[in-house]
This record gives structure tokens, C-alpha cells and sequence, in this order.
DNA sequence: GCCGTTACCGTACATTATATCATTTCTACC
DNA sequence: GGTAGAAATGATATAATGTACGGTAACGGC
């Protein structure tokens, strides 16, 4: 079997640290060519992001590990959530719906549709590009005389190390 | 042209009590069929639903409206939402992820795997069949070594009313 | 009838998200 | 460098959405 352009799954034992260093060296990249200001906060908090492996992660929880060890005042709910529009209108990273939850981009710098698969079991969320299944909603959407401007796309299901395990085993 | 067989976005002075009707009649049926009790909490809910013409509403707007008018006890959150459960687990309601909002179901009869086109502008959420775009998702899916069990498709835009007014005019 | 199962309901609480306004920081421009 | 305007941040409060849990009523087999 040859290796697929898109790995959407990372391997469980994959270089997570190189993932996280990659993505904030394009991070740093794009937001400097676009001439947004990637601030301290956003910075961090989309290290945060990126920490969590390739999972969907609460807001609340980000806050969490902001305020680990921060000793006088706390930030509040809205700093993550301003650090988090900016991170996903950027493409830095992505909302998912159905989680009410936020990850890290896997690829920045594309131009992407993104659609995701998330696993019910281990919660990793993986994203693959997918340009023709855009085309098609869209066109899909078309003939039914609608105009698609964005779209959520989420699959749920099993990815390839959890369905592989044993029915009542928990892989986490 | 010639009509499509699934009219995804009803003309806007289509006879909505007629549609009210069928749903309700078809819940009934479908309901008897299955040995599922359409109770009464569950069945108002159900109508409330439907009333709001083809948009989708938050489960505290059903709540108030359930309890409009409601002299003594209010009835309170969890009611609501296990109505919706149940009409969800049904197929007589689907759940839109993005808006964080419920709508009642276009084709209950069917079984379907649901994809939703929402307009941006008048809220009207119109249900699409595509089997295959769902078909595809989970193939491509599987070419990432994932397994699809449900997926959460839903396009937003214009929907074919909204879309050829003037931009600055409001539709509702 | 008795008892286990199932569905139902209400209280209280948990989680997710935003509005608002004051303050600071940054940038462009002179 | 100084300054005006824009952008970002901080802080408080609150809105909106969703659920855990425990009690109560209906149902069905024996």
C-alpha cells in the first residue's frame, strides 16, 4: 500500500513536537505576510491548541491551561474566545460544530475547504481537503437554487487505530 | 425547467398549515408503526417546531413557547430537550449543529441521510437527500482509513428568495 | 397484587458564548 | 519623537445552551 498525499491520521507515535514547531513556524509566516498581528495571547493560546495532539478541544479548556500557574489574575473567557476567532479567521485553526470545540490547522497554508473525520472513541479530529466534495454540496445546493458560501462538513466515526481495537477496550 | 423532485426551498406563501398537517400525520403513523409514543409533551413540541415555518429554532425558544400562556408550573429545559431527543432518534426533527438549533423534519417518512442548506439571510433551512454526497464523504473517509458512522453535512448561504434581493434590503 | 422495567418530570447545576466599557498597545503619519 | 486613530486587551457581568441526578408515575410479566 502506498502512502497517501494527505496522511489524515497521524501515526500514534508521530513526532507530535516537529507538528506543533511546523505549525507555529507557518503560523508566524502567514500572519506576517497578511500583516496580522499575531500577539502574544494568540500565540499561545494556538500552542495550547496544537499541545492537545490532534484532538478538539473545549474553549473553557484552553482557558484552564492558560491560567495553569498564573498566579494573580486570571484571564477570562473572553480572551480565549477573541484569541480563537482570530486563530480560525486566519485558517490557524478550525471550529468544529458538532464538538463546540476548536483544533489546531493541520495545514495553514493551503487555501482549504476543510472538512473533518472525528473519532468517537479517541476524539482525534483529522481534516482532508476534500475540494470536490466542496464542489459537489455546492453544486448539490445549486439546483436547488441556493447559493453556498460556506459549509460544515464533520464526519463521526472510527478512525483507523480505534476501530482495529477489541469492541469494549478504550484506546484513551 | 422541470421540477425537482425534492423542493428543498417551498415557495414563500406555500400552504404551511398544510404542511404542519402531513408532518404531524406522518409522526402519528411513523410513531404507531414503531411502537414509539408520540406523547404529549413530545407531540407539541413537534408542532411548535413545525410552526416555525422551515427555520431553525433553539430549544429555549420552544421552551417558551411551551410555555406561553402556561398559568401554574412553567415546564423547564429538560423537558424540551427530551422531546427533541426523542423526535431526533425518530427522524421527525433534525439538529443543526452550527446554529445550535433544531428544525422539523421535511420527509420524515424517508430514510434518509440528511444534508442542510442554510440561508444566512431568512434562516429557512431547506433539507437535501444526497445519498451520494454522503456516499462519497464516507469513501473518501475510508481512504483516510476511517470509518464513517454519522456525518453532520450543512451549507450556508443564500437560498434562492434572499439571494436575488438587493444587498442592503432585509428579508425579514 | 408485586415487582422490575421503562419513561417521565423537576431541581439544580454545568458548559459554552457574548455584550459592554475601560484601558493599553500598536501603527501610521507628521 | 509626538500624536491621533485603530486595534487589541482586560474585566465584569450575563446570556444562551445543555445535562446530571433523583424522584414519580405508568406498564407488563408473573
Amino acid at each position: 500500500m502506498r502512502a497517501v498525499a494527505t496522511a489524515a491520521f497521524p501515526a500514534p507515535d508521530h513526532d507530535h513536537a516537529a507538528c506543533v514547531d511546523q505549525a507555529l513556524a507557518v503560523a508566524e509566516e502567514v500572519c506576517r505576510a497578511r500583516g496580522a498581528r499575531l500577539t502574544a495571547v494568540r500565540r499561545r493560546v494556538l500552542e495550547l491548541l496544537l499541545a492537545e495532539g490532534h484532538r478538539a478541544v473545549g474553549a473553557y479548556h484552553l482557558l484552564d491551561r492558560l491560567n495553569d500557574g498564573a498566579s494573580g489574575r486570571k484571564a477570562a473567557p473572553p480572551v480565549v474566545y477573541r484569541a480563537l476567532e482570530f486563530l480560525v479567521e486566519q485558517g490557524l485553526a478550525h471550529r468544529i460544530a458538532s464538538l463546540n470545540a476548536f483544533v489546531g490547522c493541520a495545514r495553514p497554508q493551503d487555501d482549504h475547504r476543510a472538512q473533518f473525520l472525528i473519532c468517537r472513541r479517541c476524539g482525534t479530529v483529522a481534516e482532508i481537503a476534500g475540494e470536490r466534495l466542496s464542489h459537489d454540496l455546492a453544486e448539490a445546493a445549486e439546483r436547488a437554487g441556493f447559493t453556498m458560501l460556506t459549509a460544515v462538513v464533520e464526519a463521526e466515526g472510527l478512525c483507523p487505530r480505534c476501530r482495529d481495537l477489541p469492541p469494549e477496550e478504550e484506546s484513551e
